[in-house]
RNA sequence: GGUGAGGUAGCUCAGCUGGUUAGAGCGUGGCACUCAUAAUGCCGAGGUCGAGGGUUCGAGUCCCUCUCUCACCA
């Protein structure tokens, strides 16, 4: 074992404008599995995260929400908090960037760039909202593409030709907050001038701190030539005010990665570790940050260089991972592939996704797919068939012939000798994060400890009395075979782990209990240590949220760019034209109104639409619409809704129903 | 467009520095077993390792070209 390491690991801080998706799970899982498994082997290993909170999208949503920003990130805070805590990720620490240690921090470390000859004033153009009052960040100007004329793009590139640009080369901009076109104002703005890290940056890349791959991709930016980083923003802006500059707030990238360092600041407080420890330039301790592929380029090269700047140390490794797909899809909304934590833990354990993102990750970036149907058959075959199965098996013999107590001895110590051997192997690739490499040694050996039981069949000797000693020592092989797998699995299983301890009558296995078999100790009645999981209620989780509102949520605050589809996905939809032949309010439901449509050919069905608010039943008896008429159809707690009714307008009294031009008909097809 | 990653059995993947008839799990066909949450064990079917060319005594493994997929681009 190597002498006792200490070692910071954070994961990415999620933003605080919407739940924790399985898309964070998966990094929240990586980096928690990491960070056990260097606590089962005895090496102090701290893990803390935060809530990413600042910045123009929050500041819009809160807005939108009717609430003040501080409001809404808290309430957002104790979701992510208690969304992290049931998936088992074991923060030491879960902060808030907008936390006042955060604050200081920024503050400190920005005087300390500053001081150093890192920061540099400048004078940029940019666009700027005159009816909301504020500069526009680019997402937030749409236009006409200034390359190819693709209409409707975002400010900052083109979509279809793949251009770059900044907003105020767009042709007919258009604010995405106010619709009013934006004028151009100039700004002085602060910038840190990361070119001055070019070399720095080269020699810690060199040292290993990142996956081979993702040196490559820092080779193109150096190649570019680093630029300077606009580090402020002007007020309005959710954030913290840059000393000494008011009215300028700090870029919410700025402040997001010394979340990591505020986070762990709140810890140092209530614990005797001391920050210094940590965070001095000659700090030999280690720090991890886990990150997705997508934020490369600010852990990459901003945030070592940020450290750097401020006199104190880098990072030791920075590991991206590849994104989840579901299904083999991007995460979308839309197709009801947009799965929240929260949902996947109302139905089901949160190892059981722990376990299947361990078993399919690697140390890359490529992307993982969540299939569902994998997920349910590779969990019962892995977890149910064979792992569990090799005590479940083995345990009534023990508790039946033996008195519920192991033998003195293991009848062939030579086989676990073997599993005891394979530490080195697994422990090897969970410290390379090759989990994937770690979970398929495991249960190669898992067919082995099955074998084992099936050659010396216990159930045939039981019937003996006189070979009671026989059964009792197979069965306490089958049982330290099945608790060297456990105590390797626990950083993956830490639950199931605590139940097969419990059952061990053991306390808190490290990583050395699985070189020595458990002999002569009385064991605990075996109960079951997993459940099997029924495929059709795993394929349950993509079918439609249940939350969100049946008329279309448009929920302006965000600029949501819409993926591309194919003509043939389009056509999947079945718009029709539909008449309001009824309307009413929905008892118990303030924003519900009842509607029985005429959809011709198809029948007539009722609809429930979230428009009470913009439109009263009167106003639309008789009128026509547009309705999916291929929307599954979603219980609710008022009845059946058998479609959904188009209408644009962010939300509230701001709704306004699709109406056809005069001929159309009830039933016709909308294509 | 640039860059990165990847295309190996129906599915998910492993194949280290090139070397015997290309592997695993799941799925599938058959047999056995009945201790175990219809779990387990054994046997089998199933692959021209994306395409083409090259280097080599020998290439899934190295080089080139092409092709397809995915991702990222301050």
């Amino acid at each position: 074992m190597s002498p006792k390491r200490r070692i910071l690991v954070t994961s990415a801080l999620p933003y605080a404008n919407g739940p924790i998706h399985l898309g964070h799970t998966l990094e929240a899982v990586q980096t928690d599995i990491w960070v056990r498994f260097h606590k089962l082997r005895g090496h102090e290993c701290l893990y803390v995260c935060a809530d990413d909170t600042h910045g123009t999208p929050i500041m819009l949503k809160a807005q939108a929400d009717g609430l003040s920003p501080e409001r809404l990130i808290a309430q957002v805070h104790v979701e992510h908090a208690r969304d992290l805590a049931d998936m088992l990720i074991g923060l030491d620490n879960f902060g808030s960037t907008h936390d006042a240690e955060n604050g200081a921090i920024c503050a400190r470390m920005y005087r300390g760039l500053d001081a150093a000859g890192y920061i540099v004033k400048r004078t940029i153009r940019q666009a700027y909202d005159l009816k909301a009052n504020m500069f526009l960040p680019d997402r937030y100007v749409k236009g006409t593409c200034p390359n190819c004329g693709a209409p409707d793009q975002y400010g900052d590139s083109c979509e279809v030709c793949g251009a770059t640009y900044s907003p105020v080369d767009l042709k007919n901009p258009v604010s995405a907050i106010s619709g009013t076109a934006p004028v151009e104002r100039d700004s002085e703005h602060y910038f840190f001038r990361l070119s001055a890290f070019e070399d720095r940056l080269k020699s810690w890349i060199k040292s290993g701190a990142v996956q081979q791959s993702v040196a490559h991709k820092l080779d193109e930016w150096f190649s570019q030539g680093l630029k300077d980083w606009d580090i402020s923003r002007d007020a309005p802006y959710f954030g913290f005010e840059i000393p000494g500059a008011p009215g300028k707030y700090f870029y919410v990238w700025f402040d997001a990665p010394i979340g990591y360092l505020a986070s762990f600041a709140q810890l140092c407080a209530r614990t005797a570790l001391r920050f210094e420890d940590f965070f001095a330039a000659d700090s030999s301790v280690e720090l991890h940050h886990f990150i997705g592929k997508d934020i490369l380029y600010f852990h990459a090269l901003f945030w070592p260089a940020v450290l750097e700047g401020a006199g104190m140390r880098r990072p030791t490794g920075v590991h991206a991972h590849g994104f989840l797909t579901i299904n083999g899809q991007k995460m979308s909304k839309s197709r009801g592939t947009f799965i929240t934590t929260r949902r996947y833990l109302e139905s089901f354990p949160p190892e059981y996704l722990r376990y299947y993102y361990a078993a399919k990750l690697g140390p890359g970036i490529d992307d993982l797919d969540l299939n569902l149907e994998e997920f349910a058959t590779r969990l019962n075959s892995d977890i149910v068939g064979k792992l569990v199965n090799i005590a479940s098996r083995c345990a009534g013999f023990i508790g039946k012939t033996a008195g519920g107590r192991l033998a003195d001895a293991l009848p062939e110590p030579e086989l676990f000798a073997a599993f005891a051997a394979a530490a080195g192997t697994i422990a090897a690739a969970y410290e390379g994060r090759d989990y994937a490499a770690a979970v398929r040694e495991i249960m190669a050996l898992a067919d082995r400890a099955n074998q084992y039981i099936d050659q010396r069949k216990p159930w045939l000797l039981a019937k003996q009395a006189e070979r009671a000693s026989e059964v009792q020592g197979v069965c306490t092989q089958g049982l330290n075979l099945f608790r060297t797998l456990m105590i390797y699995l626990k950083p993956v299983l830490p639950a199931m782990a605590a139940k097969a301890e419990h059952f061990f009558q053991e306390p808190d296995w490290t990583w050395e209990h699985a070189a020595a078999p458990r002999l002569g100790a009385p064991i605990r009645p075996y109960e079951p240590l997993a459940l099997r999981l029924d495929p059709a209620a795993v394929a349950r989780l993509v079918e439609p949220a249940a939350a969100a509102a049946p008329a279309a949520p448009a929920n302006s605050a965000t600029p949501a760019a819409a993926a591309p589809v194919s003509i043939d996905e389009f056509m999947r939809i079945d718009l029709r034209i539909a008449k309001i032949l009824a309307a009413e309010f929905v008892e118990g439901a303030d924003k519900l109104l009842k509607l029985r449509v005429d959809v011709g050919d198809l029948g007539e069905r009722d609809v429930f639409a979230g428009i009470r608010a913009a439109y009263t039943p009167a106003d639309l008896v008789g009128r026509l619409t547009v309705v999916v008429a291929n929307l599954a159809a979603r219980k609710m707690r008022f009845g059946v809704s058998q479609g959904m009714v188009l209408a644009a307008g962010p939300g509230g009294r701001d709704v306004f129903l699709l109406s056809p031009d005069a001929g159309a008909a009830p039933g016709m097809r909308v294509k």
